[in-house]
DNA sequence: CCCAATTAATTCATTATTCAACTTTTACGG
DNA sequence: CCGTAAAAGTTGAATAATGAATTAATTGGG
């Protein structure tokens, strides 16, 4: 039988690594919303804007930009609903597979991208980056990773 | 003036800690949200549990549960009347502060507890904890700690 | 002792997310 | 080629999150 002294129960370490890591995400993705809220943006927008503007001729397929953001196709089809009727985006049919669209940045989105990045780039820095030092940002890029890669692995179709 | 050149963009290897621990924090997220699905908890169910069962008598004020959680009042709110509709949770009024309510884990919500929190540290095992070397987890638990309490501070009021 | 300010918590309206159902187009096995 | 399966994307309904406004009780200075 399974009981409860079978559990492999999280060392105090343990448990304070795992909570430390949690808080430290969810008050990270507060503190930079709310310092994208000036501007009008989200993180969603924001990160959206990121992909698109490093992307040929400033657009992806919908599925792609889904993939790369790590979000469902129905989330992702809204977002681009809302950001489209803001004018930062807009949707363009893809000739060779009539099934598909392209998510393209437009001219206005673009200008929002140029205006707002040095400010959220700073955001993260003041909250995350240059509160490590530079080895101990090393560590945790390379401890990270495989944990990334694990779990990309693990999720089939999102 | 302030040009793009000003700004003290991140170099690759920031980019690259930065984006896996975007991805960490969000693929994780989602993986659990997985694994607690079968015993139809969410995460914010099972982090109210955890908080509930590990309190004095099973129970603690809206407010403080608020606060360690990390949440909104009125996202709590929501979130309690959803869990009292479950049968998980119920509201006891405070006597000392009648403004006050409790929310009081349930036996049912206890039975739960026990019965899912096995599963619950298997799953943060094996997505996460049990992926770094220990020395990495201890490193990860140093570094980001004063991450946390930065970000702590520099919320004011949720 | 009283009133203004604060605190606890909820409510309501708006916005966002999820999940399943659906449409259209492409791919492919026989 | 034909028909069935898979893929790209959207839609709509249900559920959740947000933020401002609200109610009710407490505190504390004059």
């Amino acid at each position: 039988m399974t009981t409860d002294s079978d559990t492999p129960w999280l060392t105090d370490q343990e448990q304070c690594a795992w909570r430390t890591h949690l808080d430290v995400s969810r008050l990270l993705m507060h503190q930079l919303e709310r310092d994208l809220q000036p501007f009008g943006l989200t993180n969603n927008d924001y990160e959206i804007l990121v992909n698109l503007s490093e992307a040929e001729d400033r657009r992806l397929r919908m599925s792609d930009l889904a993939a790369s953001t790590l979000q469902s196709k129905s989330r992702l089809s809204h977002q681009i609903t809302r950001m489209e009727n803001a004018g930062l985006v807009r949707r363009e049919s893809c000739e060779s597979d009539r099934r598909g669209l392209y998510a393209v940045l437009t001219d206005e989105g673009w200008d929002t991208m140029r205006r707002v990045a040095p400010h959220h780039v700073a955001s993260v820095r003041k909250h995350f980056i240059d509160l490590f030092a530079a080895e101990d940002l090393q560590a945790l890029r390379t401890s990270l990773a495989p944990v990334a890669a694990h779990l990309r692995k693990e999720r089939g179709g999102l």
